[in-house]
RNA sequence: GGCGAGUUGGUAGAGUGGUUAUGCAGCGGAUUGCAAAUCCGUGUACACGAGUUCGAUUCUCGUACUCGCCUCCA
């Protein structure tokens, strides 16, 4: 069994081993995103990272004894803005949204965990877990509000290692005359007619944001649960107040907390004003491959900062292309796949997966897989193939086989012109007439066709750059 | 101001108290009519200073620089 070490935020340690509380129901809760527009490629880094955690988790503890939650925040004000500058619903721009996030994260190699609870559908757990907050003493009611009392937590602060009194000479709070503290924190705030507002003891308003996710992970997970991730930025206050609310509650809430390192774009914070802000959809539609994406997320560890470039999506695509053609080459598909199985070849690589539990090392383990794709034959390539699948690169194996055989697709002039030319150019060769034989070759290379001599014969593919134009204007 | 992270060879990026990361690029070789593709081989690296140690890139302290968070942005 491999063996799996976590970073945890809580006492920044590698430390010991992760042990489940229960191994038949392993939990985790990530916080998803607030759902008001199109997800960008930073918010990808997280799902891709807890989803190669998720799938390290099934695989040792077995698919039907994990359970993965990550929310959507669909009540906000970002989004009662985009409501309101649109003239749309609430709910129809959640809903859309929402179903984008599925799609570009799907696209992205992204398995859906178990439950994607969204946040109005909890707003009864919330509301009484306020109320046990305010009757046990740790939050208190003001003009139509809800305030969480941060000095009734002694330990507030222990999660992200600030102390209240640094933070309060920080003074980067904000100051209400409804709040006892300044750095006290909503838990249910006031709606008028125009926003979002449900009924309450406190009158009609919504929750505030981290109540939301204390809410939602302890009714579907409990009150004690494995792992709790989400991105560093979420460390403070998010995470912080969660904690808090959860423990005054009574809740002894998550054992391990993951964060994961923010996105950068060209060594620079992405952003709309720098103009390097872009979506997981624009990356799509401009034809990167989701498993481009994630290989490119893959080669960074987690908890590093993370640089997307354009040398890296071009490197990725490459390395993509040939362990993919690899397996062409043996023959690979789903009937292949079965068959492996059938026969119990189909194994994990267990030094791959050693790495792959140390923390993540998702860059470790990716260069295990360059070592695994020497194999030379189709058993011997098993455990590589089996690893593309573990970490989410290849999903469908009948895939790979159909774009082996993508030339079809091609417009039927081209496969015998290709053909023709080659056969001219074997003529020559046989003639010695090697200026001939060069000119054809040149001739295909200039229109994107790899030319390929082995043994005498040659073939040919389609490279990266084919166009069939050139190719036309050229014979 | 507070909290935290980082500084590895041309580049990206792991890791380790003494032993090959890996990819890309480069160089050499096999192969080829010449190439391409493929295969094999190959590197001068661990910011700086001090300390601990038989021995430190790896541990400790300090310095410099970079970056993130503290603004309900993952």
């Amino acid at each position: 069994m491999t063996d799996i070490y976590l970073y945890n935020t809580k006492t920044r340690t590698k430390g010991q081993q992760f042990t489940p509380i229960d191994d038949k129901n392993v939990r985790m809760y990530v916080c998803g995103p607030t759902v008001y527009d199109r997800a960008h490629l930073g918010n990808a880094r997280p799902v891709i990272v807890f989803d190669v955690l998720n799938r390290l988790l099934r695989h040792v503890y077995g698919d039907k004894h994990v359970t993965y939650v990550r929310n959507f925040t669909d009540v906000d004000d970002k989004i009662n803005a985009r409501a309101a500058e649109s003239g749309r619903s609430i709910g129809d721009i959640t809903d859309e949204t929402i179903q984008w996030f599925l799609d570009d994260m799907g696209a992205v190699g992204a398995i859906e965990p178990c439950h994607m609870p969204r946040a109005t559908a909890y707003i009864a757990p919330m509301v009484a877990m306020i109320e046990d907050l305010i009757a046990k003493g740790h939050a208190y009611a003001a003009e139509g509000h809800v305030l969480f009392s941060v000095s009734s937590y002694a330990e507030y602060g222990a999660l992200s290692g600030r102390s209240v009194d640094d933070m309060i000479a920080g003074a980067r709070v904000e100051i209400a005359p409804y709040k006892r503290d300044p750095m006290d924190f909503v838990l249910w705030k006031p709606s008028d007619a125009d926003t979002p507002g449900w009924d309450s003891p406190w009158g009609r308003g919504r929750p505030g944001w981290h109540i939301e996710c204390s809410a939602m992970a302890h009714d579907l997970l409990g009150a004690q649960f494995d792992i709790h991730g989400g991105g560093n930025d979420l460390t403070f206050p998010h995470h912080e107040n969660e904690i808090a609310q959860s423990k005054c509650a009574g809740h002894d809430f998550a054992n391990v907390w993951l964060h994961n390192e923010m996105l950068q774009v060209e060594g620079k914070k992405m952003s709309k004003s720098l103009g390097n802000f872009f979506t997981v959809r624009d990356l799509l539609d401009q034809g990167v491959s989701g498993e481009v994406i994630r290989l490119v997320m893959l080669s960074t560890h987690y908890r590093k900062p993370m640089d997307w470039t354009e040398t890296k999506r071009k490197e990725a695509e490459n390395t993509l292309c040939d362990w993919i053609s690899v397996l062409q080459k043996h023959g690979y598909s789903a009937k292949t796949v079965e068959m492996l199985k059938a026969a119990g070849d189909w194994t994990a690589d267990v030094e791959l997966m050693g790495v792959l539990g140390n923390d993540l090392n998702t860059p470790g383990a990716l260069a295990r897989l360059h070592v695994l794709s020497k194999g030379r034959t189709a058993e011997a390539l098993a455990p590589f193939a089996h690893g593309l699948e573990t970490l989410g690169l290849v999903s469908d194996w009948s895939a790979v086989e159909a774009s082996a055989s993508e030339r079809d697709d091609l417009a039927d002039w081209i496969a015998p012109v290709i053909d023709r030319l080659l056969v001219e150019r074997s003529t020559a060769r046989a003639d010695k007439n090697w200026g001939e034989a060069d000119r054809l070759r040149d001739l295909l290379n200039a229109s994107g066709v790899q030319v390929t001599d082995i043994a005498g014969e040659a073939t040919w593919a389609q490279g990266p750059d084919f166009d069939p134009s050139v190719l036309e204007a050229l014979i």
